[in-house]
DNA sequence: ATTATATATTTGTACATACAAATGTTGTAA
DNA sequence: TTACAACATTTGTATGTACAAATATATAAT
């Protein structure tokens, strides 16, 4: 479906914003559909980001600004994010020592098991929300997309 | 900047996926650059998008369950959405006379004077936001999102 | 007519987000 | 070494979101 029909938009909207609301509404479908997934898993979408950041560390504990970085959602108040997971046992957080200012948040055992779990899962997941796009159009709309977002 | 660069992903991450948190990432910062807008304007992103849809109905009355319809971002709410609105003296809502389950909602002049005042706001900063796309590469992502969505 | 089912919206609750202000820590300049 | 600015995180408050349950009205079945 196109987006007009999907939106059901009638007027005459320019090209530009257009594509932008295209870019908006497919992300929130994406979106959806990943979340109904790990809500199966007891996790919300920024807490699995957040458990997949801490992964990539492999072992280096990370900062709340370090995980900001990395975050693709917006991360407004990572504090209680991480409040979260530590309370299901997912990641610890300490004070680091060499710097009282920064925090120190690793994942633990539990949670890279569940990551673990989810990781056939969500690649199968993904696979198919893309499957309607061959390799060359995955390819081309990456290029696009980066080349939309270059200069901030 | 690339995806993997802007969320200093490391690891191989397949293409499907790639793609889909890249369709992500930039619908968020998209989303961050229109909010900021609005926000000046003391608009919500949902409460633009409630107005536009109910602009849209040339003063024929919306449901509730038409506006959740054409609504680009998740709506989950929409009563309460249209509070906020009512609050602001910018709709209207009333009970549905041929069908007392309904509700017909309509925007009000402040309304539409502020979206009049919004649109070459908006308009202007779609075009810059979509300014790094040819009309030719504008027209191949809408078809690539469009087909990719093709099937829900 | 009475009951059951479907439809449309509202309300309640938990959680997430935005953003500003507060807290505590470190580095730096007089 | 004291004062001040910069940094890193936490807390407060208002708003938004997800989802289930409740309410109210309309339609259908017996």
């Amino acid at each position: 479906m196109k987006i007009e029909e999907a939106l059901k938009i009638n007027s005459g909207l320019d090209l530009s914003s257009k594509t932008l609301i295209n870019i908006q509404y497919t992300s929130r479908l994406l979106e959806e559909k990943f979340a109904a997934l790990l809500k199966e898993h007891g996790l919300s979408t920024p807490q699995f980001n957040v458990l997949r950041i801490l992964r990539g560390q492999k072992g280096k504990p990370a900062s709340l600004a370090c995980i900001q970085e990395r975050m693709v959602d917006r991360s407004s108040n990572t504090t209680r994010l991480v409040d979260k997971l530590i309370a299901k046992g997912m990641v610890e957080r300490r004070i680091c020592p060499a710097n009282r200012r920064k925090v120190e948040i690793e994942i633990t055992k539990p949670g890279l098991d569940l990551l673990k779990e989810l990781d056939p899962l969500t690649k199968k997941t993904n696979a198919e929300n893309a499957s309607n796009l061959t390799e060359n159009e995955l390819l081309t709309l990456n290029d696009l997309l980066d080349k939309l977002r270059n200069d901030e």
